[in-house]
DNA sequence: ATAATTAGTATCGAATCGAAACTAATTATT
DNA sequence: AATAATTAGTTTCGATTCGATACTAATTAT
């Protein structure tokens, strides 16, 4: 019965969420999926901006997910850099353009707005709510978590200003450790 | 700083409800959008079970409506009904078929699951939290609403087994109470 | 040196979606 | 009662997304 509810109410705020995205996308001819995109890149770190990061956080193919950065790309909210070690691979930036672009956009200023009617207690525990059920939800579905590397496993505080990624084996700092990553793992 | 947070989860989770969504539905060739259609059809009251109806809901144009709603009775999982006063209306109702199908998906097994993983009361918190962003959030977006008879202004409490809605002037079962309507509106 | 992987692109067909024109039933106006 | 205006829903068309498959090019393994 909760579950059930739970449900209605996710859809429905996603929903609206959603026709938010498709308004404000409109004007420059973009689709929910190509914010959605944008979206991503901007809160990703460096592991993670190449086409098989947005690929897995969309869960779409890789041909499709192409088709979605090209047209990013063409009109300037993205730029691509290929990567110094692997010239197979390229970073998705986003450019100042793109970041204008989001900033109109995430936070929802629907919802933004409604949690300011909403009392901070409340808030605080709605939030906590849905990090837990995200993360539950992810354990049983085996997929990336894209959770970000403060939280993860393979993430070691050296001192207060610096951390290191035991997977990478790169030194990471206060701004990284709070950006998505492919590899998120939740330390247990 | 909040509503980024609850933007991502609220992003992430309807995606990962979505994910599921297109896999059950690619058993019988049926899009998220085609079960979506479905899942609202067999959760709204008599007046909203038409194609103005599942529009609203779905925020999308009529005509697209209609061939969405062509594929699922073609599939056998809607039947239409033409209304008895209103020649130009038809009432979509759920097949069995069409009922059995959406057993499997809604509520979600996988939120399910992770919903017997937290305490009970946190869940409940978490489910208030959602309703009343919701509500929030549709007070200032001026769309349907969509909630159920039993917190619409409109309806009246006759006795303990019957209500009233003063829109239609009908008489509401408990079972109408307690299903989505187009004409909703919040009881203040 | 060759084979196997991997990152990303290109192409094609199926399907969604929005816009606009349309049919038919109902309601409003004269 | 006749006509006009609305309204519910369908149809058709073009643009676009998406998945599948085949492809190129760079890297890694044998």
């Amino acid at each position: 019965m909760d579950a059930l509810l739970l449900h209605e109410y996710i859809d429905r705020i996603s929903r609206l969420l959603d026709s938010e995205v498709r308004l404000a996308g409109s004007e420059h001819n973009l689709q929910p999926v190509q914010l959605h995109a944008l979206q991503f890149l901007n809160r990703c770190n460096r592991y993670s901006n190449t086409l098989q990061g947005v690929t897995a956080y969309l869960g779409l193919t890789k041909g499709t997910v192409s088709q979605t950065l090209a047209v990013l790309e063409g009109k300037g909210f993205i730029k691509k850099n290929v990567d110094k070690k692997d010239g197979r691979v390229f970073h998705l930036n986003v450019t100042g353009t793109g970041e204008k672009l989001l900033s109109g956009i995430v936070p929802s200023p629907t919802a933004s707005k409604a949690l300011k009617e909403m009392k901070s207690p409340e808030v605080r525990r709605l939030v906590e709510g849905l990090k837990k059920l995200l993360t539950e939800m992810q354990k049983t579905n085996d997929m990336n978590s894209f959770g970000v590397c403060k939280t993860c496993r393979y993430n070691t505080k050296i001192n207060d200003k610096k951390h290191f990624c035991e997977l990478t084996r790169e030194n990471l700092t206060l701004k990284d450790i709070e950006l998505l990553c492919l590899e998120h793992k939740q330390a247990s």
